[in-house]
RNA sequence: GCUCGCGUGGCGGAAUGGUAGACGCACCAGACUCAAAAUCUGGCGAGGUUAAACUCAUGUGGGUUCAAGUCCCACUGCGAGCACCA
């Protein structure tokens, strides 16, 4: 039999026998293995998806063989914009086209052999999935974590539609091209603002890459600073500024409000007014990317207004410009050109006073950003910045026009989509009692199937009457639904949740069932979720600790990404460069356990790299020697010290390194393994290639099996309890290590382990090499490292 | 611009501060074969030597240390993330 019928034999009889089955009653330690679920898309898996899910698998078919109770469930993250838009295409139903890649991608899957238990399968797409993803946002809109507000979208002019961000390239719109522009529309939030906090505490203790938490602890960027209000001159209005260096008010010249800013068409004086206007409309036509660009050119108008500087009562006055953010702080700032680089740059252009108050630097060029005494500052003369910032602090406070406070680049998340195939928010609007929950024994909220969802300017769900027209939950009179859908990240940050506890109809999940199986030991997948999924994951989680559904603080214990594999020439893979390779040829001609084995071997698991054709050859040479070397089995219960110290290194290093998802040098291990046996021809005692086939059978799970029958043992191997090791046997008789002087390499020598420092110094000395670069030197001393070198310091 | 990560043979990649290059690929030689493939055995960083000795070598330059691929500083190249965040 080949590889490939071998492979289907065992993943016949694996099913049968529901050999993967998680044992919910079993008093083993459980442990949560889980990869991220993966978009149900038409094409077949892709190297990606062996990379991610192939080589997981091996971890947690060895955590099984270990004794853990592993549970190890997989499904589909199915609603999303590629099946909406292939139905506009070609006319085929999401629904419908989604299900049949499910199918298909799950006799994909069956194909990895992976171990997953599909009995805790969840498709998000499904009713009774979503009614609890909608019963979600209704707990965080109760518990005033969902809000409602403008906010912009991307607007394609021509097209006459809102468009997700991935369909905005570079500006312009993915289908016409025209330059995409922002248009202001109601929409849902998520508060995650709330738990800023808490989301930048709770990394330091998380088991996860240092690089990933540094993204995160980026994106959510705490900022210590002030709140400074400012007056506006002769109005009763004021405003306030956010600002990390209050230091430094007394060098404040201006001020800048972002051209959305409430205020700005209020205080706008007559003249200035249609120069005014004539920004706003400009900025509001710019894409995110022109205008956030920093090698922009600095632009802006004045308002014609003026504010106060509190603490000198100088008339400063107030300029609208796009440099400044409206989503960011207070929306306005106080600029102080002699110590900003972007104050500097727009005073300069507009010929604004500027005050330096802190001295360094030399401002004739640019802005003093650094620290140094304070000048120019009344009360703040002489103190350096610490003291300064303490100083102004306590004197905003005093003065009742400022306070210190905290802020956050992290925004709230924006959670409606203008989008047909997603769960329904379950809202409805009634004119007499405004915004109503829908009751959650209403749910779900059916997403209906006849709907018109070409692009026509409208949400699709705004043109299905039957949708939309309903009734008013608490006065019974006519009313309309929300016609927005949610992020399909909302439908992903919930789902590690519902695995345990997939096929209840009465609640999301049992709260002592999830308390039990959560957190998830050990999560696995691509690094690019780092600042979306990953984050917003762990909001729910910590939000429904607070509403009391749950008792953990964090989804994810540990986390590990799988790094990238490269096409052969080094670049990402894809279909425009045409260096895509495809699992499946590989699969047909090696098998799935070759494949897997090379992606394990080949690569460091964390790193990834270019694809070679050459490496996956190896892997099946590898694996037809070790298929040689256990015909050799012999019925000897004799012990060979060479093989026993062999297997007990071997067993050591695999245990120790499969842990830090080094597969390549756990592989390299078996193979070391693989050679000290087959340096004996016949009659390998039994024990020995037992063994064998015990430590690659999480590695090659359907070889192993075959293997295991063959040689006349009862199914499964994968029952079976991993190989443990005898440190003893570990240990050598002797071992030769080196003997430098000073630092060179200059001999050997060989010791035993027990071997005194007094005989090993002898030893050393006493070599013909040594004795050629220690004579006529004096010894100044000897460093003896036990069982690893010796340094004879001569001078 | 800021932040982070990485730089080791022809290649993929190993190395708790302790004999750099494990394991494998490619290559070379030998065995088996009529031959090839497969398999088995051996070699394989560079220079040097009959062979040794020895010298050089982990992007570059410094430093710490008895000892540095590993720690520190500077530079450089590559990659990733953020990007007017006040």
């Amino acid at each position: 039999m080949n590889n490939i019928e071998i492979e289907k034999k065992w993943q016949k009889r694996w099913q049968e026998t529901k050999l993967n089955s998680f044992e919910k009653n079993s008093s083993k330690e459980k442990l949560y293995c889980l990869e991220m679920f993966s978009y149900p898309s038409a094409a077949k898996l892709h190297l990606g998806h062996w990379y991610n899910f192939g080589v997981a698998d091996t971890w947690a078919r060895y955590k099984k063989m270990c004794g853990y109770n592993v549970f190890h469930p997989m499904g589909f993250d199915a609603f999303g914009l590629p099946a909406e838009n292939y139905a506009i295409k070609t006319g085929v139903h999401p629904s419908i086209s989604t299900e049949k890649n499910i199918a298909t991608m799950e006799t994909q899957l069956g194909r990895i052999g992976g171990s997953w238990d599909w009995d805790y399968e969840v498709v998000t797409c499904r009713p009774e999935y979503y009614k609890w993803t909608e019963w979600m946002f209704l707990q965080l809109y109760k518990h005033n974590l969902a809000y409602k507000k403008e906010a912009p979208v991307n607007w394609c002019p021509s097209c006459n539609t809102v468009l997700a961000n991935e369909q905005v390239i570079s500006g312009a719109c993915e289908r016409c091209g025209s330059t995409v522009i922002r248009k202001k529309m109601s929409q849902w939030f998520f508060k995650i603002t709330d738990y800023a906090e808490e989301l930048l505490a709770g990394l330091d203790n998380l088991d996860w890459p240092e690089k990933t938490k540094i993204l995160q602890k980026n994106w959510i960027g705490k900022s210590n600073g002030a709140y400074v209000d400012f007056k506006v001159a002769d109005t009763s209005k004021s405003f306030t500024v956010f600002t990390t260096r209050a230091d430094t008010l007394f060098g404040a010249t201006y001020c800048v409000l972002a051209p959305e800013h409430d205020l700005v068409n209020e205080i706008t004086t007559d003249e200035c007014k249609e120069a005014v206007k004539k920004y706003q409309e400009e900025a509001s036509k710019q894409s995110d990317i022109e205008r956030t660009s920093t090698v922009k050119e600095k632009t802006g108008v004045f308002t014609g207004a003026y504010a106060i500087n509190p603490v000198n009562n100088t008339k400063i006055p107030i300029w609208i410009s796009d440099y400044v953010l409206a989503s960011y702080g207070t929306g306005a700032i106080m600029a102080v050109p002699a110590h900003d680089e972007r104050d500097y740059d727009f005073a300069k252009k507009f010929n604004l006073e500027i005050i330096p108050v802190i001295e360094g630097g030399n401002i004739e060029i640019e802005a003093y950003t650094g620290d140094g005494t304070h000048i120019n500052s009344g009360f703040l003369n002489n103190l350096n910045k610490s003291e300064a910032l303490d100083k102004m602090y306590s004197w905003l406070e005093e003065n009742k026009c400022g306070k210190k406070t905290t802020t956050y680049k992290l925004r709230d998340w924006l959670v409606s989509r203008q989008r047909y195939w997603g769960a329904p928010i379950p809202i409805i609007y009634c004119d007499k009692c405004g915004t109503v929950p829908v009751p959650e024994k209403d749910l779900p909220v059916m997403l209906p199937m006849d709907v018109e969802f070409t692009p026509d300017g409208e949400s699709p769900l705004k043109k299905c009457a039957s949708f939309m027209n309903t009734t008013c939950p608490i006065c019974g009179g006519p009313a309309t639904r929300e016609a927005d859908t949610l992020d399909t990240f909302v439908c992903s940050s919930w789902y590690f949740l519902r695995y345990p506890d997939n096929l209840n109809s009465n609640e999301p999940f049992n709260k002592d069932i999830i308390n039990k199986m959560l957190p998830v030991d050990k999560y696995i997948g691509g690094v690019e979720h780092a600042c979306m999924h990953l984050l917003y994951a762990r909001f729910f989680t910590k939000a429904l600790r607070d509403m009391g559904y749950l008792n953990f603080d964090e989804p994810f214990k540990s986390l590990v990404h799988q790094g990238t594999i490269l096409g052969p020439d080094g670049e990402k893979m894809s279909k425009s460069k045409g260096n895509s390779v495809s699992p499946d040829e590989y699969v047909d001609e090696y098998g799935a356990d070759v494949l897997r084995g090379y992606l394990m071997f080949g690569f460091n698991y964390v790193d990834g790299g270019p694809w070679t054709d050459d490496g996956i050859k190896s892997i099946n040479k590898f694996y037809q020697r070790v298929e040689r070397i256990v015909s050799n089995i012999g019925e000897s219960k004799e012990e060979i010290p060479e093989l026993e110290k062999s297997l007990h290194k071997t067993i050591k290093k695999i245990r120790t390194d499969i842990d830090k998802f080094q597969f390549n040098t756990c592989i390299s291990a078996i193979m070391e393994y693989t050679n000290t046996l087959s340096k004996y021809k016949t009659d390998i005692p039994r024990k020995y290639i037992e063994n064998l086939i015990l430590l690659l059978a999480p590695f090659a799970p359907h070889i192993t099996e075959e293997l295991w029958e063959t040689i006349g043992n009862s199914y499964s191997v994968h029952n079976e309890s991993y190989p443990e090791y005898d440190e003893a046997k570990t240990k050598d008789d002797e071992v030769t290590i080196g003997v430098q002087v000073n630092g060179k390499l200059r001999g050997e020598i060989t010791i035993n382990p027990n071997e005194t420092e007094e005989s090993i110094k002898e030893k050393a000395l006493n070599n013909e090499n040594i004795k050629r670069h220690t004579e006529n030197k004096e010894i100044v001393k000897i460093i003896v490292i036990k069982g690893k070198i010796v340094n004879i310091v001569v001078k």
